[in-house]
DNA sequence: ATGTCTTTGTGAACGCGTGCACAAAGATAG
DNA sequence: CTATCTTTGTGCACGCGTTCACAAAGACAT
């Protein structure tokens, strides 16, 4: 953190590591549970278990955002709602478009947290013209054709792939061309975009792939023998 | 990522770091596609754009293997695959459940890429009386009160879960009870599990909200368009 | 065998993230 | 107002991960 003495930050944050900014959407959910219970107020220690993470770590998330904190009492949680929720922009709404309405898309598209968080879905999109006007979850499927017109109409800057692996860079593309600056990608394919675009995946094989490897070294670990086929052991 | 592996004691297992062992099923992706091509080598310098990463990363990422390359040449494809998979450990058959077969839990029964690398669902389940006996890609949904019956039958040490938040810490309870060490989690929870069970998470509105924080970032750095510094909102 | 050329494997430096530990801040009670 | 008690905010140290840069290894040609 910077050598300031002062309270308040003069800017607005401009240093918050991403590390946090991962977190962040971690405590806001923690907080708004107990929002609802009209909790008022909350100590890093409470909110820190509830979210999963050690308390000194989110003490310093907070502090990033400024000094939200009341010491001897803790924090105020409809404050803290706020102020997280502005810092992270859910704020104002990010309409979103989805690509790819089979059947993760279409799932994607009946998920109701979406909207719950300034998400909107404004268009959901596929190549399949079989699929064009077909309604999932209240929405018409529209033909990737439109893409542009949707996404310079709605203003749209976030867009969801959940396309064959085999179109994903071609609709990522398109995406960017049309003025989409944040993706989020469910095909397993790496994309290669421009500087300025953010891409983020989600990658069900990876994770397996991960759980995986965890769990055959736990199950090399107990009672196998020293020539097991668990592999990579590096001589002490 | 959040697994509950944090805490690792000062004992330096196997030397794979995390964050290398993260890499593996993209380097892996992007060695089977070559493999398919039949290529037979390939520099750490091709590998390493085709995967996304910097190429210093992944000749160090592979030290950790051992060294399976050749000065002046590369790596042989065939046996690099190889090792990663056996590293990985997927050349065993991983059976797996997946309890909550909403929309996602469907959409991830009828996902092809789950079986292709050695996992192979073994059950799909869900507390629903009325969805027992549907078929689902294929295969019946099996009710909830059969978990521990078909873990224990198969051997089931990955499970995933696709249930409602509400639901997912108890199904997570019984999982592990059950036997499960291993768990994929799409509902938006923290789960609580004892030590030596790993937790993997799939969070879309996390995503989201990491893309809207840089999103917004991005649109209050420089003044764009008309509206100042204020993206511009949709009109309710 | 010798030299040249390519590419690996890794030592070293650096930066980021984490967690400990504690002084300072403020609430609360007397 | 003073004392006590709780909890924040953060300085600091440490370890992990990333990247640079280069010597060593090997292929290949002559
Ligand atoms: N289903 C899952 O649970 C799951 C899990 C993880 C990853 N994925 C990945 O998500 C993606 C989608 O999976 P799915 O099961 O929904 O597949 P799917 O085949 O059911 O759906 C794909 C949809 O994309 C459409 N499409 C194809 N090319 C297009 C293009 N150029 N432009 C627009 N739309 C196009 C198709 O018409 C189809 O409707 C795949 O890349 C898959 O690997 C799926
Ligand atoms: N749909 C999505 O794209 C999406 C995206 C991200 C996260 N999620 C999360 O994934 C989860 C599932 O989403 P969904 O859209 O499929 O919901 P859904 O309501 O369509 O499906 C949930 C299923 O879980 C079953 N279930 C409920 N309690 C259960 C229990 N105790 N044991 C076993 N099964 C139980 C229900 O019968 C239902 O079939 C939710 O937590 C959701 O937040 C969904």
């Amino acid at each position: 953190m910077a050598t300031s003495r002062s309270h308040r930050p003069a800017t607005r944050s401009r240093g918050i590591p991403e590390a946090t900014v991962a977190r962040l959407p971690l405590y806001l959910r923690a907080l708004t549970t107990l929002s609802e219970r009209s909790v008022p107020t909350v100590s890093s220690e409470e909110l820190a278990t509830a979210a999963g993470v050690n308390s000194a770590k989110l003490r310093k998330d907070f502090s990033y955002l400024g000094s939200y904190g009341t010491r001897g009492v803790g924090y105020d949680v409809e404050y803290l709602v706020y102020q997280i929720s502005r810092e992270l922009g859910l704020t104002q709404d990010w309409p979103v478009v989805i690509v790819g309405i089979g059947n993760l898309g279409a799932a994607l598209a009946n998920y109701g947290g979406f909207a719950s968080r300034g998400f909107r879905v404004a268009a959901l999109m596929d190549a399949d013209a079989a699929l064009a006007g077909k309604l999932v979850a209240g929405l018409p499927v529209r033909h990737i054709d439109e893409l542009e017109a949707i996404v310079e109409d709605n203003q749209v800057s976030i867009g969801v792939i959940a396309t064959p692996a085999g179109a994903a860079q071609e609709v990522c593309d398109r995406l960017v061309t049309a003025g989409v600056t944040s993706i989020l990608n469910f095909a397993p394919t790496v994309l290669q975009v421009p500087e300025g675009v953010d891409v983020r995946k989600v990658d069900l094989s990876i994770e397996l792939q991960i759980l995986a490897f965890h769990e055959q070294r736990k199950a090399g670990e107990q009672g196998q023998g020293p020539d097991g086929d668990v592999p990579a052991v590096m001589p002490a």
